[in-house]
DNA sequence: CTGACGATTCACT
DNA sequence: GTGAATCGTCAGC
Protein backbone atom coordinates (compact mmCIF):
# COMPACT_ATOMS: atom_id res chain seq x y z
CA UNK A 1 0.00 0.00 0.00
CA UNK A 2 1.18 3.76 -0.66
CA UNK A 3 2.22 5.64 2.28
CA UNK A 4 -0.42 8.43 1.69
CA UNK A 5 -3.14 5.63 1.69
CA UNK A 6 -2.01 3.81 4.97
CA UNK A 7 -1.86 6.90 6.24
CA UNK A 8 -5.50 7.88 5.33
CA UNK A 9 -6.56 4.82 6.95
CA UNK A 10 -5.19 5.47 9.96
CA UNK A 11 -6.25 9.19 10.68
CA UNK A 12 -6.46 10.10 14.50
CA UNK A 13 -10.43 10.19 15.22
CA UNK A 14 -12.11 13.04 16.91
CA UNK A 15 -12.32 11.39 20.31
CA UNK A 16 -8.44 11.89 20.57
CA UNK A 17 -8.52 15.48 20.21
CA UNK A 18 -11.87 16.22 22.13
CA UNK A 19 -10.54 14.77 25.42
CA UNK A 20 -10.61 17.69 28.23
CA UNK A 21 -6.99 17.47 29.13
CA UNK A 22 -4.88 18.98 26.69
CA UNK A 23 -1.47 18.26 28.30
CA UNK A 24 -2.64 14.66 27.56
CA UNK A 25 -3.13 15.54 23.85
CA UNK A 26 -0.17 17.38 23.23
CA UNK A 27 1.71 14.51 24.92
CA UNK A 28 0.17 11.78 22.78
CA UNK A 29 0.81 13.63 19.68
CA UNK A 30 4.67 12.76 20.04
CA UNK A 31 5.40 10.05 17.39
CA UNK A 32 2.17 10.90 15.69
CA UNK A 33 2.56 11.46 11.57
CA UNK A 34 1.29 14.75 10.52
CA UNK A 35 0.83 14.48 6.71
CA UNK A 36 -0.42 16.91 3.86
CA UNK A 37 -1.38 17.06 0.40
CA UNK A 38 -1.54 20.94 -0.86
CA UNK A 39 -1.54 21.14 -4.55
CA UNK A 40 -1.08 17.49 -5.12
CA UNK A 41 2.02 17.50 -3.20
CA UNK A 42 2.33 14.92 0.00
CA UNK A 43 4.77 15.89 2.87
CA UNK A 44 4.69 14.16 6.01
CA UNK A 45 6.94 14.29 9.35
CA UNK A 46 7.00 12.69 12.61
CA UNK A 47 5.62 15.10 15.56
CA UNK A 48 8.80 14.89 18.13
CA UNK A 49 8.24 18.23 20.22
CA UNK A 50 4.60 19.97 21.05
CA UNK A 51 3.59 22.49 23.67
CA UNK A 52 -0.13 22.98 25.42
CA UNK A 53 -2.20 26.09 26.03
CA UNK A 54 -4.73 25.62 28.74
CA UNK A 55 -7.24 27.94 27.23
CA UNK A 56 -8.53 31.07 29.69
CA UNK A 57 -6.78 29.77 32.60
CA UNK A 58 -3.14 29.69 31.03
CA UNK A 59 -1.55 33.29 30.63
CA UNK A 60 0.20 32.01 27.85
CA UNK A 61 -2.87 31.28 25.58
CA UNK A 62 -4.38 33.73 23.09
CA UNK A 63 -7.27 32.87 24.92
CA UNK A 64 -6.48 33.74 27.87
CA UNK A 65 -8.92 35.26 30.41
CA UNK A 66 -11.54 34.48 27.70
CA UNK A 67 -10.00 36.23 25.02
CA UNK A 68 -12.64 35.59 22.05
CA UNK A 69 -12.01 37.38 18.80
CA UNK A 70 -11.55 36.76 15.05
CA UNK A 71 -8.48 35.29 14.88
CA UNK A 72 -9.23 33.14 18.35
CA UNK A 73 -12.31 31.99 16.97
CA UNK A 74 -11.37 28.91 15.66
CA UNK A 75 -10.13 27.88 19.04
CA UNK A 76 -13.42 27.74 20.13
CA UNK A 77 -14.18 24.90 18.19
CA UNK A 78 -14.31 21.30 18.86
CA UNK A 79 -11.36 19.65 19.00
CA UNK A 80 -9.52 18.19 15.53
CA UNK A 81 -9.78 21.41 13.69
CA UNK A 82 -6.27 23.64 12.40
CA UNK A 83 -5.33 27.08 14.45
CA UNK A 84 -2.63 28.69 11.99
CA UNK A 85 -1.73 32.11 12.93
CA UNK A 86 1.08 34.73 11.22
CA UNK A 87 3.08 35.71 13.99
CA UNK A 88 6.18 38.14 13.74
CA UNK A 89 5.41 39.33 10.31
CA UNK A 90 6.95 36.35 9.30
CA UNK A 91 5.83 32.90 10.41
CA UNK A 92 2.84 30.44 10.21
CA UNK A 93 2.85 28.76 13.03
CA UNK A 94 0.12 25.41 13.51
CA UNK A 95 -2.04 24.41 16.01
CA UNK A 96 -4.31 22.05 16.69
CA UNK A 97 -7.13 22.96 18.98
CA UNK A 98 -8.56 20.11 21.92
CA UNK A 99 -10.82 19.44 23.83
CA UNK A 100 -14.82 20.48 23.09
CA UNK A 101 -16.47 23.39 21.76
CA UNK A 102 -16.31 26.53 23.62
CA UNK A 103 -13.48 25.48 25.42
CA UNK A 104 -10.70 27.02 23.31
CA UNK A 105 -7.50 24.51 24.17
CA UNK A 106 -4.75 23.86 21.60
CA UNK A 107 -1.33 22.33 21.03
CA UNK A 108 1.29 23.95 19.03
CA UNK A 109 3.69 21.62 16.76
CA UNK A 110 7.28 23.17 17.57
CA UNK A 111 9.01 19.93 15.40
CA UNK A 112 8.94 17.40 13.28
CA UNK A 113 11.13 15.00 11.76
CA UNK A 114 10.24 14.87 8.35
CA UNK A 115 9.15 11.58 6.67
CA UNK A 116 8.08 12.07 3.04
CA UNK A 117 8.10 14.76 0.62
CA UNK A 118 11.96 16.16 1.66
CA UNK A 119 12.32 17.93 -1.98
CA UNK A 120 9.24 19.44 -1.46
CA UNK A 121 10.42 20.46 1.85
CA UNK A 122 13.72 21.62 0.49
CA UNK A 123 11.85 23.41 -2.88
CA UNK A 124 9.24 25.19 -0.41
CA UNK A 125 11.99 26.49 2.44
CA UNK A 126 14.80 27.55 0.09
CA UNK A 127 17.21 25.05 2.03
CA UNK A 128 19.84 23.81 -0.06
CA UNK A 129 20.01 20.36 2.05
CA UNK A 130 18.08 18.28 4.61
CA UNK A 131 19.99 18.94 7.76
CA UNK A 132 17.78 19.06 11.18
CA UNK A 133 17.03 22.61 10.54
CA UNK A 134 14.66 21.68 8.06
CA UNK A 135 11.35 21.19 10.44
CA UNK A 136 13.08 22.56 13.43
CA UNK A 137 10.72 25.33 14.99
CA UNK A 138 7.23 26.01 14.41
CA UNK A 139 8.10 28.69 11.67
CA UNK A 140 9.84 26.03 9.68
CA UNK A 141 7.24 23.25 10.39
CA UNK A 142 4.61 25.28 9.01
CA UNK A 143 6.93 26.06 5.57
CA UNK A 144 8.17 22.80 5.10
CA UNK A 145 4.39 21.36 5.43
CA UNK A 146 2.89 24.14 3.27
CA UNK A 147 1.09 25.41 5.82
CA UNK A 148 -0.50 28.67 5.85
CA UNK A 149 -3.12 30.57 7.70
CA UNK A 150 -5.52 30.11 5.06
CA UNK A 151 -5.79 27.02 6.61
CA UNK A 152 -6.68 27.72 9.87
CA UNK A 153 -10.25 26.11 10.52
CA UNK A 154 -9.33 23.15 8.45
CA UNK A 155 -10.94 19.71 9.93
CA UNK A 156 -8.09 17.55 10.62
CA UNK A 157 -10.88 14.51 9.00
CA UNK A 158 -9.63 16.15 5.75
CA UNK A 159 -7.70 14.46 3.49
CA UNK A 160 -5.91 17.17 2.71
CA UNK A 161 -4.12 17.91 5.80
CA UNK A 162 -4.40 15.34 9.28
CA UNK A 163 -2.30 13.37 11.95
CA UNK A 164 -1.84 10.18 11.84
CA UNK A 165 -0.69 7.00 13.73
CA UNK A 166 1.31 4.60 11.81
CA UNK A 167 1.97 2.60 14.79
CA UNK A 168 5.30 4.04 15.44
CA UNK A 169 6.52 3.12 19.63
CA UNK A 170 6.90 6.14 21.99
CA UNK A 171 7.86 4.40 25.63
CA UNK A 172 6.49 6.49 28.16
CA UNK A 173 10.18 7.15 29.69
CA UNK A 174 11.20 8.75 25.94
CA UNK A 175 8.94 11.57 26.19
CA UNK A 176 10.68 14.67 28.46
CA UNK A 177 8.38 17.74 29.95
CA UNK A 178 10.01 20.75 29.95
CA UNK A 179 8.92 24.49 30.34
CA UNK A 180 7.48 26.25 27.40
CA UNK A 181 9.56 28.41 24.83
CA UNK A 182 9.01 32.01 23.78
CA UNK A 183 6.42 32.79 26.75
CA UNK A 184 8.08 34.39 29.34
CA UNK A 185 5.18 37.40 29.42
CA UNK A 186 2.99 34.44 30.93
CA UNK A 187 4.75 34.83 34.58
CA UNK A 188 4.50 32.28 36.60
CA UNK A 189 2.49 29.81 33.88
CA UNK A 190 5.92 30.49 31.63
CA UNK A 191 7.10 27.96 34.16
CA UNK A 192 4.77 24.92 33.76
CA UNK A 193 6.04 21.74 31.90
CA UNK A 194 3.91 22.19 28.98
CA UNK A 195 6.25 21.54 26.58
CA UNK A 196 6.41 17.65 25.33
CA UNK A 197 9.83 16.05 23.12
CA UNK A 198 11.23 12.95 22.19
CA UNK A 199 14.09 12.66 24.44
CA UNK A 200 17.24 12.82 21.75
CA UNK A 201 15.90 13.64 18.96
CA UNK A 202 18.07 15.83 16.74
CA UNK A 203 14.76 18.04 15.31
CA UNK A 204 13.58 18.84 18.82
CA UNK A 205 14.12 22.92 18.93
CA UNK A 206 16.09 25.02 21.76
CA UNK A 207 19.52 24.15 22.86
CA UNK A 208 20.35 20.69 24.79
CA UNK A 209 17.26 18.58 25.25
CA UNK A 210 18.03 18.57 28.54
C1' DC B 1 -7.42 55.26 13.57
C1' DT B 2 -2.99 54.47 15.85
C1' DG B 3 0.85 52.30 18.04
C1' DA B 4 3.06 48.53 20.30
C1' DC B 5 4.29 43.99 20.05
C1' DG B 6 4.52 38.90 19.26
C1' DA B 7 3.67 30.78 20.87
C1' DT B 8 10.30 33.23 15.51
C1' DT B 9 14.21 32.77 12.51
C1' DC B 10 18.47 33.90 10.50
C1' DA B 11 22.60 36.45 9.57
C1' DC B 12 26.19 38.62 11.60
C1' DT B 13 29.56 40.21 15.41
C1' DG C 1 25.07 36.94 21.90
C1' DT C 2 22.62 40.60 19.45
C1' DG C 3 19.50 42.68 16.33
C1' DA C 4 16.72 43.10 12.10
C1' DA C 5 12.96 41.59 9.34
C1' DT C 6 7.97 42.50 8.82
C1' DC C 7 2.75 42.76 9.34
C1' DG C 8 -1.61 41.09 11.41
C1' DT C 9 -3.88 41.66 15.66
C1' DC C 10 -5.78 44.06 19.41
C1' DA C 11 -6.30 47.47 23.07
C1' DG C 12 -6.97 52.05 23.65
C1' DC C 13 -8.19 56.54 22.25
Amino acid sequence: MKPITLLRSRKLPVSFYERKNVCTVARELIGKVIVTTFDQVFTAGRIVETEAYNGPADKASHAWNGRRTARTEVMYNHGGVAYVYFCYGIHHLFNVVTNIADTPHAVLVRAVEPLYGIEDMLIRTGKKKADHTLTRGPGNVSKALGIHTSHTGTDLQSDRLFIADDGFAVTKSSILATPRIGVDYAGADALLPYRFILKGNPYVSGKKSA
